[in-house]
DNA sequence: CTTCGCCATGACAACGTTGTCTGAGTCGAA
DNA sequence: TTCGACTCAGACAACGTTGTCATGGCGAAG
């Protein structure tokens, strides 16, 4: 910038006046600057900017599990989408399901001063969060909820879901329901099991602790799974994408499967022999709804601790009303 | 930090030594300083740190199409792992195509200050660039290549891969092949046009303007293309996983159905019926290249620029093989 | 008891901006 | 002719850090 006013014979000030469209700067005077501008390839610093403004960076930080996984990017996508219109830009970081890295990305974010988070938990405590919230920067937690501490969060209605499906099969005729979901530590396919659950209470299924297992995430273990515990199921309800697509590939081979129902939709589930029954859900509104209320926090709002609910839909496909 | 030195009953230059770790500050000292940072929630200032500093800001720029996209998104995610062990963070942004936002985002991410940037062209001109890359900031280019200046890039061996399809399919009897490509504006699109037109030259198979479409990029403009100048096609080679996904869609329920091989690997191609031959690639590996050759630069190569091209293969999985 | 050197600490400037205030010049009206 | 109002421009401080240099205290060597 002093290149620049000393280019253009003026005072940085001028320049300052001049990259800024502030009124008050004679036309000629401008002109000169503009030229001394694009002579030197001049670019207002946005750093010193923000820390003599006090203003917000205009970035927002989000932390989640892998941006490599389509159900992330495509929230990452509905939130970039939302934060563009309001002239702010994406930091992303991807945790791995670690809480270590969970915290480091958000400590990291907040030196840099984001003006607010979106945070998928990798971890069950955020306390840690706390000194940042109180110090200005709002978080939306989304997909799963913070542990420990009361803030905003978007969540699917992921026990309404199973229980769909459950129900579903149950009218198909089947009794023997298995469930294959993640790591039971994880909110989602805790919340999907228990869903899972009263699904079968509803529909008078009894329910088998032993047509569960919890955590394969392998084609191997998915396979071990569907030969071990749930041998005998004539359903199987998937817990998630991945495991879904395990499960797909272990059955690949065999001529009985059972009847199949998969939490998330996927691409081409429609083209597959047959065609896969899900539960599906609008993963862009997830991201969008985290990011208004992000935004919204942004613009004042002070109202108590939203909990954003979205729906989840059984999508009848075909699996699921195949009998072994 | 003014108020943690108040606090810890220091100046704020010891505060800013216990914060960086520097050595000759007394240990109680420092006990105090620790005490009132946490007390106070403080977090240094990244910004005014860099400023001061005047080294980089840690963060690197990444421009792409579409996060949404599979493709794109495990790129970047290959990027965020390379930028990670070197401590950087990454800021994306999507262009969806537009060269005047892909501009404005290179623009603003360079008025971040951002280290460097990895850039998945929308348009044609990136003269505008050269100034920043003068500037100091290097920018490697991925899956495109840049238009109008010499710079670092990243490709896949587009013709190679649809050359390699071409000859299967003659190979396998094919003498009317089709092609469903992208807008020839692409450069990729044009790329593998000009592939497939070698492969068919390579296996003396007649190349049939007439059986090419390019630019269809919804069902509904596939199916068309498949029922007009596609016809007579025995044999289709779809230029995207989007277009092949959209082929997969509009034939689903016919009888008799061309082969086909589609460039890039999608989940559950293997799993269809009958499994999809493709053309396969990288993409992690195209991402890490492009990391290692941006942090090549930012560590201070300065060799002239270098051009990568990332192998393609042919899956040959059963679609290929089937003849109308 | 000096003097030297080391250790711990602080004062100050500067990074690149911008908000505030002040000043120089012009013009028109009293 | 004087004065106020107005326009345009610059000086200066400050945002939150950190590099440089200075300073005071204290132990060891002379």
């Amino acid at each position: 910038m002093t290149d620049v006013a000393r280019l253009a014979g003026v005072s940085i000030k001028t320049v300052s006046r001049v990259v800024n469209s502030e009124s008050g700067v004679h036309a000629a005077t401008a002109e000169r600057v503009l030229d001394a501008i694009d002579q030197l390839g001049f670019r207002r610093n946005v750093s010193a900017q923000n820390l003599r403004r006090g203003t917000g960076t205009g970035t927002i930080g989000v932390v989640l599990e892998d941006l490599a996984n389509p159900f992330y990017s495509t929230l990452t996508r509905a939130v970039e989408e939302v934060a563009r219109v309001q002239g702010k830009h994406v930091l992303t970081g991807s945790s791995d399901e670690d809480p270590t890295r969970e915290r480091e990305l958000v400590l990291e974010f907040c030196a840099r001063r984001v003006d607010g988070l979106i945070v998928i938990p990798a971890g069950h405590q955020h306390g840690y969060i706390e000194h940042e919230r109180n110090a200005g920067t709002p978080v939306v937690f989304v997909d799963r909820p913070p542990g420990e501490i009361d803030a905003d969060f978007v969540l699917l209605d992921n026990a309404g879901g199973t229980a769909k499906a459950a129900r579903h099969l149950a009218e198909q005729g089947h009794r023997k329901i298995g469930f294959l979901g993640d790591a039971p530590e994880i909110h989602t396919a805790a919340e999907r099991l228990r869903g899972f659950r009263e699904g079968c209470a509803q529909a008078d299924v009894p329910f088998d602790s032993g047509l569960v297992a919890m955590g394969p995430h392998t084609d191997e273990s998915v396979s071990a799974a569907l030969d071990g515990p749930l041998r005998d199921a004539t359903a199987v309800i998937t817990g998630n994408n991945r495991i879904t697509v395990h499960t797909l590939r272990a059955l690949a081979g065999r001529t009985s499967r059972p009847a199949l129902v998969g939490f998330d939709d996927f691409e081409l589930a429609d083209l597959l022999d047959p065609p896969i029954t899900v539960i599906t859900h609008d993963t862009w509104a997830l991201g969008k709804s985290a990011a208004e209320l992000l935004f919204a926090r942004l613009d004042g709002d002070t109202s108590p601790p939203g909990r954003v609910v979205v729906p989840t839909r059984l999508l009848v496909r075909g699996s699921g009303e195949v009998v072994r």
